[in-house]
DNA sequence: CCAAAAGTGTTGCCTATACACCCATGT
DNA sequence: ACATGGGTGTATAGGCAACACTTTTGG
């Protein structure tokens, strides 16, 4: 039995995802040094002696790249090939990072945002984890009420509609995603309209997300329980 | 910033469910040295040199309780408070391991399987690992085909309902159970049929699962694509 | 013929998408 | 008045749970 005393170097790492002018994007920085120098990689940094994997990905999204404003983090999943980086043996906890559309994080020199369907040439697995956030992002929206972590506090429904537009990579129709996340009670109207545009129109009215916490809105299709309301579960 | 040459111990734990004369079950084996000794703890060990996590959960189900016939392991998440574990600090990646009802493998001595509705007095954070575990076994069950993990190769319908219930935790029914899955195409005849039991009764078809791995086989229920099926996409 | 177990038909409810139509504003 | 964008009504389709009913066996 190989039990020695092998400690393994663990990172943490995050996908930070923004919808940015109507296009799903990752905030990346660019390697200095080998290896990999000049691609592109995730913010992260390694686990320290007295936190948790999220406190440590907060802290290093804080003190690295000054984002702070999350409104949602979550874990993804471990990447523990051993070959995964070429100089060293490192095991990473992956995690996806959202930002409201609203706020622009001051980002160092060598940081900057990329569009998720055109990614440049990223370091060691990034592109996977990437990847990996950008699914689940996708998947929850469908679910969850975790548009509130990509939209601005207040929105009219067309805003709300190009977010989950960018984010899904396809359009939506302003009509049901409005009916759809109504009748759930995931949005509630602010009762303000706002101005038309310069072509006129009839204003729109403002809406905000009912809550501030992730939810799953949508109990799983099928094979629930005989009768009771099991909606809005806790998240797994 | 504290990037000091820490280097964290990481070790793979599995909760391993079966269902077992009809309830659903995980495999614990009992601590003979402090820290919490006598306490029940999920198999698993250190993280290896040359392998992935999991190659390393199934490298260390096989070694130590000699589980090799797992129908499917899926990684949970990351257990990481400092103090999850009075003695060491160590990181943990929870893995969810099934074996389907029909094989009874031989575990150790210490080792023994529990309901998992009522745990004993278990080490660490290990009750929390089972409950997550249960708890994305359900959802599994709900929108993919995963049920082809826990029954055996061939089944009736009652028999696989009985499985379903146990892992569920609530009474499901045969009817809609066998209507809900074969109009998704998971399930297909085997053509042979169940002798009745001793107080008679129609013979009950025998059925097996039509793929022998994980699909997704309900696509979420909203914001979907304009029109094209997407039916059966890859598991997130 | 009766009891027991398996499987099917039918109904009602709910949710979703698509599309036509009405509403409110600027020019 | 008309163009423009916002919002609602309605039709259609589909999935699911509940339950009655039919089928097939053993006694």
């Amino acid at each position: 039995m190989s039990d020695s005393i092998t400690a393994v170097e663990h990172e943490v790492l995050a996908a930070v995802l923004q919808v940015r002018t109507h296009v799903l994007q990752v905030l990346l920085w660019q390697r200095a040094r080998k290896p990999d120098a000049g691609r592109w990689s995730l913010p992260g940094g390694r686990l320290g002696p007295d936190e948790d994997v999220e406190h440590s990905i907060r802290r290093q999204l804080a003190e690295k790249v000054d984002v702070r404003q999350l409104s949602h983090v979550e874990q993804l999943s471990v990447f523990s090939a051993p070959d995964r980086r070429p100089d060293t043996r490192m095991v990473a906890t992956a995690f996806l990072g959202l930002v409201p559309s609203h706020v622009d994080p001051a980002v160092p020199e060598d940081t900057s945002w990329h569009p998720v369907d055109r990614l440049p040439e990223t370091a060691f697995d990034h592109r996977a984890i990437v990847e990996r956030a950008r699914g689940r992002l996708r998947a929850k929206l469908s679910y969850t009420n975790i548009g509130f972590a990509i939209a601005p506090p207040e929105f009219t429904i067309s805003e709300l509609r190009t977010h989950y537009s960018a984010a899904l990579g396809y359009t939506v129709s302003a009509t049901n995603l409005q009916r759809v996340l109504a009748r759930r009670g995931v949005l509630e109207p602010t009762g303000e309209t706002a101005p038309p545009g310069r072509a006129g129109g009839r204003p729109a009215a403002l809406f905000r997300f009912a809550a501030g916490g992730l939810e799953v809105t949508d109990q799983f299709a099928v094979l629930r329980p005989p009768a009771g309301p099991y909606a809005h579960s806790s998240v797994r």
